[in-house]
DNA sequence: TATTCTAATTACATGAATGTATTTATTAAC
DNA sequence: GTTAATAAATACATTCATGTAATTAGAATA
């Protein structure tokens, strides 16, 4: 599964600006599919997504970008070996190299050395944070409803905050409902629709008056 | 013991720009005696010299600016506790709170908790090095040697690399020498300032001549 | 096929941290 | 007491990482 700018800024919370700016420096790179020219589509992969997501993390710690860059190169060359043991693993870095660790915590301690300055970050919570904000992202269903035998499309979100579900209509801008089911949140949208076509009808019977 | 900035800059590795800075920005001020215009001077008390190069020491690890202003400041409010123990201190941070373990190194284990950064440095040891960096600086000694009948003040310095001495006769520039013994060194520079004596006459004689 | 939408591209602005060079008032030296 | 050395002050430039807004070509849709 792939994901494009605007995918990767709402589940990571980069700024497009970033991932824009990360990829022309060549930091991070969308390796599925390379930006060429206006319109065109940066699709980033999992993998991808899990380097942007360390360097966020490691960000929001304090951590420069130009020490990032280096951890998140190691990241690159040892991704393949890393990919079984995920929930027991560590990445570390003294902040000139990085090591992971999937053996128990007793390794950190030998790692610290004296003067030396020691990142550990869980590799494993991360990618697990990830899955969750990915199909999260998936979970925002297309359905379409059918008002005065015209269909709609529309979008049901999952509220993440109160677990009930948010829904919009693309293609009328603002119209927008919620409910605490599938089946009531549908059913509050077709409503939405009917007052949203009204309401417009009615504009468009005082413009013409007028 | 208070330091100038040229000092703090010679221990600790900062630049005079960025001492002057870091004053400017309130972030480490010199507590002994503030700059108050044109010629004074920024005058720095050791634990001003230890917040220094805590912070040179956490930039060089690539923790961004902003985030060492938050651990300085810990370190600002505890440093009259922390005076004692310092070759067993560690002084740590995940990038929002600074705590200090004086026990012993299994206490930094509980500390690294998921997805928790964490900076680990021995106080200590940059204590200890800063001792060593002011106690060379002190070593510099100022000499008197007399060439023809004349004195010239002269200054010592330990050579850290081997152990050696290097001198420097300050009011002939380019006149310097070293050796092994300090006796030795007083000598090689008497040789040296008789040499450099000759040279200036005889490109005094020169352009006479011309 | 024409229009609209989309996402990259471009251009400009900003702010933090620092380098560099010049100026200036104080302190030290003669 | 005059001059020279010193260190802060000032001014300007620069770099990196980002924000913001306008532009543009390709993709999707009517």
């Amino acid at each position: 599964m792939n994901f494009n700018t605007k995918a990767v800024s709402r589940i990571t919370g980069l700024s497009l600006r970033q991932i824009d700016y990360w990829d022309r420096t060549h930091f991070i790179k969308p390796s599925v599919s390379e930006a060429s020219g206006y319109g065109s589509v940066r699709l980033y992969s999992f993998t991808d997504l899990i380097q942007l997501k360390v360097a966020k993390t490691l960000m929001d710690k304090g951590v420069s970008l130009q020490k990032i860059r280096r951890a998140i190169n190691y990241l690159k060359k040892h991704m393949p070996d890393i990919k079984k043991p995920l929930s027991e693993l560590r990445f570390l870095t003294d902040g000139e190299t990085i090591f992971v660790l999937t053996k128990n915590k007793k390794a950190i301690l030998d790692t610290l050395k004296n003067g030396q300055l020691v990142f550990s970050l869980a590799l494993g919570e991360i990618v697990e944070g990830l899955k969750g904000e990915v199909s999260a992202l998936q979970r925002e269903k297309k359905y379409e409803v059918t008002v005065r035998g015209k269909k709609y499309a529309v979008v049901l979100h999952p509220d993440t905050e109160d677990g009930g579900y948010w829904i919009e209509c693309p293609s009328l801008p603002g119209c927008a409902s919620q409910g605490d089911t599938i089946e009531e949140t549908l059913e509050m949208i077709k409503d939405a629709i009917k007052g949203h076509l009204e309401v417009m009808e009615e504009e468009k019977r005082v413009r013409k008056a007028s």
